[in-house]
DNA sequence: GATCGTCTGTACCGATCGGTACAAACAGCA
DNA sequence: TGCTGTTTGTACCGATCGGTACAGACGATC
């Protein structure tokens, strides 16, 4: 017992935004453990697996906070445009306005379908059904809310791309108020 | 003299293809040589510079080709609906209706802006720029016009994004399908 | 056929990769 | 204070990394 209550979740946030600036392949467990303030010990202690459960842990964790903060209110709110306004304002914070990118996105571009696959799938499907039903319930027809959706998730992935290729975080904040306009008009 | 006329650009498309199924760091000399057919040897007789002047060249060609075959037309045609229509098919094309990834994007989002920042910045750069004047020229108003491109572009990257996420390409073809409806009413 | 510069396969370099082994340090509990 | 199990730093492993050196094969020119 006395398990390790902390220690796994604590690195979690360290590990993310080593993978998030150098990729899967890029992050070393060198860099990783610089990052963490942990030693190659501590991080096999707390992942056996080594840096594909580091990797795996990351994506549970950032899905987990998407569910909570942004797909259940988009299913459960009794008011969905006011769980779509919520959607596009914790997306700019969890963003940082354009400065920081997706990992989700970033797995998806790059990573050989790796176990990663699953998770990276189930990210995106899940946003997409949970605006998609928002719409619905906001009196969208029901193609309409599908594609709306759709277009949705898409943009603020091409939106993280293209404000990173630009160098130009401003793009991100142009987007999401075009959003805005088209989802709560 | 009797410089190496093909060698270097004959071998560009396999090393584009390396880099885009592995990204910059998952693609070592050894794969590369393999898919190529070519030795260390004459992969640095090519190639001084290494990997990096192996990016810079198939980073080059790929802005010469859109350069090419979209960027210009969308400036000089003298229909610019034909131009837009064009642009949307010969990137459906080129991505092969989202069966292929963006190497241009995925670079922006997992490379640490080494040398390449310019180069691919100048991509989306000039794709934004060319469409907006295509726009304006088919008559739209200028802000108009240039949210309008801004808008085209993200959502291919982002549709690029999805596409390869969700493993279902259809993805693409329905975000180019929006696309045109918005583009040439 | 001899010559000369261009190509290319192979062996090799030090550095670093992800991962393992293990002993010392440390806690909690008596 | 002793014991027990967890947590850690360190040394080490084989493999592979990007890159270099170089000798021999090649192809053109006379």
């Amino acid at each position: 017992m006395a398990k390790k209550p902390g220690a796994r979740e604590d690195a979690l946030p360290a590990i993310a935004e080593v993978f998030r600036e150098y990729g899967y392949e890029g992050a070393s467990l060198a860099l990783i453990g610089a990052r963490t303030g942990l030693g190659k010990g501590s991080l096999y202690h707390a992942f056996p697996g080594g840096k594909a459960e580091m990797a795996e842990a990351v994506l549970d964790a950032i899905g987990a906070w998407f569910e909570d903060k942004v797909y259940a209110p988009l299913r459960d709110d009794p008011d969905p445009r006011a769980a779509i306004r919520l959607m596009l304002s914790e997306t700019d914070a969890y963003f940082r306005s354009g400065r920081r990118i997706c990992l989700v996105g970033a797995f998806a571009l790059t990573e050989g379908r790796d176990g990663f696959a699953d998770r990276i799938g189930g990210y995106f499907r899940d946003w997409r059904e949970a605006l998609a039903q928002a719409l619905l319930r906001a009196g969208r027809p029901e193609a309409e809310a599908e594609s709306l959706a759709e277009d949705t998730i898409l943009a603020i992935q091409g939106g993280l791309v293209l404000a990173r290729a630009l160098d130009d975080p401003a793009v991100f904040g142009r987007m999401l108020g075009r959003l805005e306009e088209r989802l709560v008009s």
